[in-house]
DNA sequence: GGCTAATCGAGACGGTACGTCGCGTCTTGCC
DNA sequence: GGCAAGACGCGACGTACCGTCTCGATTAGCC
C-alpha cells in the first residue's frame, strides 16, 4: 500500500509494480464483486466487526484467496471501501465565511459521518494506534483533501478579517470538526441533528465569552 | 448490569440480584485475578483486539467459565476494566472560569486519554451504535460525572458573566472536549502535546471571530 | 466398596465403618431420589452415554456433593442401580434339565436382557477391562447366583445322566448363556426373539452332530 | 457412510460423492496420521474413553476441523481403526468340518478379540443399540466376510453330513461364537484361554447330552 | 439446651473437551 | 498466472461436565 496521491482507490496492485503483466491478468470484476459484497453486507445489516473475510468471499462469489490478493486484512479493505465511498470534497464559496464553514460542516454531517461511513470509520479506530501507517492512508486518501479544503477557507476568512489572523489554522479547524467527530463515534444509535453544524459554527466564531 | 450510580465498578452480580445468596460465593479473587490479567496483558503490548477471553483466562489462573460467569462478553469486560481504572473527577474551583475550564481539560488530557484508557475507548467505540446499552453503561459510569462537572463549571461561568447565557451548556461542552477526543481515537501514535487544553479553552472562549 | 455377599444393594456407607455415627446422617431420601433419578431418565429415553451425574443430580433434586458422597463415580452408580433392578434368581426344578436350563434362559431373556438392564449392561462393558473390580463387583453381586443356579442345574443333570459328566462346568455354562449375551450387547434394536431359549438349550443338548 | 460392500475401508469421502472434485482433495497424509495417532494412542494405554478428538488431533498434528471434516465423531472414527486393523477372512478348508471350526475360532481368538480390537469393539458396544446404522456399517464391513465363512464351513459340513442338516445356520454359528464374544466383553482383564477354540467346537458337535 | 459434627441444596472453582468458525496459507484443475 | 473451491494447521469461541470446594442451613447424638 504505497499510494499517497488523492484518489487512489482500489485495491492492491499485482505483484512487481510496472513490471509488464503476464499470466492471466486480475479480474476487475472481482475487485467489483468483493467492495460490493462488503456494501450489500453492511446494508444488510451484518455489523462491520461480524465481517469476515469468509463471509465477504462467500458473499462476492469469489475465492478467500482472490480477496487476499489484493487486500492484507479486513482493515484495509474496509479502507478502500471507504475511498469507494468518498467523493472528493466540492469547492464551498459562499457569501461568507461563515456560510462556508456552516456548508462545509453540515456536508460532512450528510454524507461522510452518515451510517455507513461512520461505521466504517470507528470500526477502524481501534487499529489507529496499533497500526500508523493504516492512520496516514486514511488521512491521505480520505481526510487531507477535506482538511485542506477547510484550511483555505479559514485562511481566507483571515485574509478577509472575518476570522482572526493569530490562531493556528489547524487547531481551529479541530475546533469545527472536533465536535462533530466525537459525537459521531461516541454516541450510541444517534444521528446527528439537523442544525448542529450551524449551532457549531456560530458558537465557534462568536466564542463563549460575551462580547461587549 | 444495572447499576447506573457512579462508581458501581466490579463484576457483573450473580442472577437474583438481591436475593439471598446461595451456594458458593464469588470469589472475590477471581474479579481480581481477572482485571489484573487484562491490565497486565495490555501493559505487555497485546493490543486490546489480540486479548482474547481465552488467554485473559489463562493469564489470570482462572476457568473460561469463571470469566464468563462473570461477564457476557470481551466488551463488557473492557468496560469494567476502564471503570476500574477511572477515577472520580476532582472538584475544580480555579479563580477565573477560564482556569476552571484549563484545570478540566489538562485532566483529561493526562489520565482519561492517556495510553491505556485511549486504547480500551477507540476498541469500544465500534460497539456503542450496535449495543446502545453499553454506551449508556459508559456513560453513566464514567462520563456523566465529568460530563457534569463541566456544566456546572460553564453555568458557574454563565452565572457569573463569564460566559454568555444564551447558549447551549451541552453544545458548548462538547465543543471544549470534542477536540481533544477526535485527536486521541484517530491520531495514530500521538500522544496529544501540552499546551493543547490551554490553547482550546482561549479559543472557544474569545471566538474565532476578531473582538473590535 | 466392599461388600461381596448377595444383595448388598445400596450406597457406599459413610466413612467410618461402624464407628458410632456422628453428625447428621445421611438421608435415606437421598439414596433413593438418586437411583429414581437414573431410571427415570433413562425411562425418558436420555440413552445410559447422555447420562451425567450434573444431570442426575438435578433430576433428584440432590446436590453434586450428595452423589459423590455415596458413589465415586457414574459406573459404580450404575453398578447399583443395576442390583436395584436385579432380583435374585428364583429355583428352577422342572421335570428334566431341560427344561430348566429352558426356564433359566427364558429368564434371562426376559429380565436380565430386557431394555434397561442390557443398556446398563453394555455401558459398563467398556469398563470392565480396565476396570476390574468393576467387573467383580458385577459378577459377585448379580451374575454369581445365576451362574451357580446355572452350574447346579448342569451338575444335577450329569448326576441324573442326562448330561455328559466329562464336560467342564463352567465352560459348558458359557455355551448356553454366551449366545444370548453376545446377541443383546451386538445387535443393534433387535429384542431377543421369542424361542430363542428353547432352541438355544436344544441344540447344545442335543450337538451339531448327527447322532446315528 | 455409504460403503456397504466389504472392505470399504477409510475415512467419509468430501460431501458430494462421485462428483468432480473442487478445491484442494483431502490430504491422505492425514488421513493416515489421524488413524495413525489413535493406534499410537491406544498403544501407550490411553484407554479408549480416555481419547478425545482433542487429543487424537494433537497427537497426529493436525487441526480439529481436519478430524471432523473426515469423521463425525469418536464412534465412527473408531469404527474406522477398526476396519483398519480388519483382515479378511482366510479361506479354511481342513480335513474335516471340525477342523476347520477349530481353525476358524482360534483366529477369532488371536485376532478378531486380542487385545486392542477387543476393547475398541467393548467402547462401541453401548452405541450399537441407540445408534442402529453404526452396528450395520460395523457389521457389513467386518462382520459379514467371517460370518458368510463360518456358514459355508457350517453348510458344507451339512452337506458332508457331518452336521445335522435340520439347524438353522444363523444359531449353530452364534452357538460357536458367542461363547467366545460374551468372555471377551465381559471378563476383565483376562486373555482368552488357549485350547478354548477347541473345547467349544467340541462340545456343540457332540452336545450336551450323552450318546448311548 | 447448648455443642459438635456430618449432611443437605446450591453453586462457584480450575480444568478439559466439545463442535464450530474464522484466520491466512496452500493446493487442486480449469481458464 | 489468475480463478473458484476448498483443505490445511491453528486458535478462539461459548457451553457442558468433571470432581472438588465452600457457603448457610439443617439435623442428628452427646454432654
Amino acid at each position: 500500500m504505497t499510494g499517497t496521491e488523492i484518489g487512489n482507490t482500489g485495491p492492491e496492485p499485482a505483484a512487481g509494480g510496472t513490471r509488464a503483466a503476464r499470466g492471466r491478468p486480475r479480474s476487475a470484476a472481482a475487485d467489483r464483486a468483493i467492495v460490493e459484497a462488503v456494501l450489500r453486507l453492511m446494508e444488510r445489516g451484518v455489523g462491520v466487526d461480524a465481517l469476515s473475510m469468509e463471509g465477504i468471499a462467500r458473499e462476492a462469489g469469489v475465492g478467500k484467496a482472490t480477496v487476499y490478493r489484493r487486500w492484507p486484512g479486513k482493515d484495509v479493505l474496509l479502507l478502500d471501501v471507504m475511498r469507494t465511498l468518498d467523493e472528493p470534497p466540492a469547492e464551498v464559496r459562499g457569501e461568507s465565511v461563515r456560510d462556508d464553514l456552516v456548508e462545509f460542516l453540515e456536508r460532512l454531517r450528510q454524507r461522510g459521518l452518515a451510517k455507513r461511513n461512520s461505521a466504517l470509520l470507528r470500526a477502524m479506530v481501534s487499529h489507529f494506534h496499533s497500526h500508523p501507517w493504516l492512520w496516514r492512508e486514511y488521512h491521505d486518501t480520505v481526510i487531507r483533501a477535506r482538511r485542506e479544503l477547510l484550511h483555505s477557507v479559514l485562511r481566507r476568512g483571515m485574509a478577509r478579517g472575518e476570522i482572526r489572523a493569530d490562531l493556528d489554522v489547524e487547531l481551529l479547524g479541530e475546533l469545527f470538526v472536533g465536535p462533530m467527530l466525537s459525537r459521531a463515534m461516541l454516541r450510541e444509535g444517534a444521528e446527528l441533528p439537523e442544525g448542529l453544524a450551524e449551532r457549531i459554527v456560530d458558537c465557534v466564531l462568536e466564542g463563549a465569552r460575551p462580547r461587549e
